[in-house]
DNA sequence: CATGAAAATTTGAGAGC
DNA sequence: GCTCTCAAATTTTCATG
């Protein structure tokens, strides 16, 4: 049950549970229980508002592939606080491969992008190499849900899933 | 105004109108209005849930660079479908460079990535290459906001850290 | 996991600046 | 035009079986 709740709210994170209750079959103060459970677990981590970038003004997206040489502690530490604190950071990405971060970016336009990375990137003496790479498009995808969890109701239809 | 409402609800989307219009500075209702008109606006596009993946089984994430060839829309729109209906797909992102696509997965353990490259990605024809990247760490970064919009609350108000 | 009541919030209408 | 006050509808929350 636990998985159709989150799968809703993922859905829509505002759906009430008077709602919710009756999506999934069970009265609403047990999907307060539940989802108070999930939220105590750490499954569910927060909520998060989803917004247009281009209508905040930052229609230009990019990912920089980003080096740091040397890779050590002392540099990479400071480095990511640096670059989560850019008003223009939305994920760092810290990745194996010959690129070590991946930092997608939102900015006003093209002029804002290369300001970004001459004067927060390649003018860091620990950043070696910055990849830039624009964003045509972008697509959210479905829920996430445990491995075999599938999409359907289960077999014939009307079975509940028992916890 | 609507700035500051945007970077508190950034930061917790469940906060209450009442809680919101006592760090603002105005009543509720107002902050009702706002809100509301933010999101006919499409501003605001709509609330997720923040998940822990590896509480839900899915402690392994990636980042795939994939190039697509030939690159036409005949076989990149049911390419982009196809990936997005994965439920171990995150998110997917159409891109400039040598690579056309970088789509961010979620999977359960190396094997399992393993049988995503192999049977959802390399096994189709259009699909000419797969690079794949470990995620070691992530972070989500600060509140998305305009150009030039600052921390600053404004004159007159008096800036409040949330509690 | 359900019931049912109490507390809090959301929401809309109308007044005032 | 924008914000506030006030009251009703809805939702959240909790004690209990």
């Amino acid at each position: 049950m636990d998985l159709h709740l989150l799968r809703l709210l993922q859905n829509d994170a505002r759906t009430t549970y008077r709602d919710l209750a009756a999506q999934v079959g069970v009265a609403p103060s047990t999907c307060l229980d539940r989802v108070t459970r999930l939220r105590r677990a750490g499954v569910i981590l927060g909520h998060r508002l989803q917004l247009d970038a281009a209508k905040l003004g930052r229609g230009l997206q990019a990912l920089l592939s980003v080096q740091v040489r040397p890779h050590r502690r002392e540099l990479v530490g400071p480095f990511v606080e640096r670059i989560r604190a850019l008003p223009e950071a939305r994920t760092v990405f810290h990745v194996t491969g010959p690129d070590d971060y991946l930092v997608h970016v939102a900015v006003a336009d093209m002029a804002d992008l290369q300001r970004l990375v001459l004067d927060e990137f390649t003018a860091r003496r620990e950043v070696a190499r910055v990849e830039t790479r624009l964003i045509f498009q972008q697509w959210e995808c479905g829920p996430l849900l445990p491995p075999g969890a599938g999409t359907g109701a289960g077999p014939g239809g009307g079975g509940h899933a028992q916890s």
